[in-house]
DNA sequence: GCTTGCATCTGTAGCAGCTACAGATAGTAG
DNA sequence: CTACTATCTGTAGCTGCTACAGATGCAAGC
């Protein structure tokens, strides 16, 4: 028994307060190709049905664990080929979970490195800025 | 007695070199206002002198410490006016440093986040996917 | 039927901070 | 004079949106 009846669909405001996805950016993800083209409506108007809201959600999720919007179409091609075998998405994942990594660590550095100078700077208690000192101190007399 | 003679002046190909800055880069700086614009050879060629080689290295550092384009436009301000008052440039420095924090902050959830998923794959281990099923998942269900 | 008022449509431009290219000159070495 | 390289300008592309303008769609009230 088909209960395509008892899908409801909904239009794109709807689809965007659901999800918390931008009007705006659910049409660049379909322009994107990240999102299929839902069928229109007699005036031409997107509808949407529950497995659009699934995918959008899944989107969404996604993109809120920095996913870029390459790697998501990756997952979604995965999904849609009912691949259950983890291998792939879990490559896609640690590729993502390195790259996390790796800017946490320069981000580290960076403040590190910013701390130090803001440390130095005592404002009124001296007659140059160890900060702008720093920025125009050659990285090569720094580190002598 | 004016050193003028004594300034070596270079062209853009060589101010890239010495300061490991991208000569579209350079040139980019220039249009957008972060350097200002050299002189020009008879044949309308860049020519660049000492002070814009300690400019572009001034650029080259900020960036290199995250520092925004605006960001740098503010400490070069401070630069030129004489400005030995550390207030604003700490200001600065200080407003970048919590961004910086914040960035790593709301990465290291991103990490662990990514970690806890891909330490629940094990690939060939099972029948469903679980980076497939938590991005599935609503948010709201993994909280409960 | 007609108007009001909102939702949605397409197409385009803007953000940061570059990077890359095409096609035109400038300058230099042989 | 010819090659060859350097530089020039102007424009478009990258990521991931976001914001507009101006044109329609559509339901509700009068």
């Amino acid at each position: 028994m088909v209960t395509n009846s008892r899908a409801k669909s909904v239009l794109i405001g709807t689809l965007a307060e659901r999800t918390g996805v931008n009007i705006e950016t659910i049409r660049y993800y379909e322009r994107v190709g990240l999102l299929p083209s839902p069928p229109r409506s007699e005036g031409r108007w997107r509808v949407y049905d529950e497995e659009h809201i699934q995918l959008l959600n899944f989107v969404r999720r996604s993109r809120e664990l920095g996913f870029s919007l390459d790697d998501i179409r990756a997952l979604l091609a995965l999904v849609d080929d009912g691949n259950t075998e983890c291998g792939a998405a879990k490559k896609i994942a640690l590729r993502h979970l390195a790259d996390v990594h790796g800017k946490i660590t320069s981000l580290k550095r960076l403040e590190r490195a910013l701390k130090n100078m803001t440390d130095a700077c005592r404002p009124g208690d001296q007659s140059s800025c160890p900060i702008i000192e720093a920025l125009n101190t050659s990285a090569e007399a720094r580190a002598s």
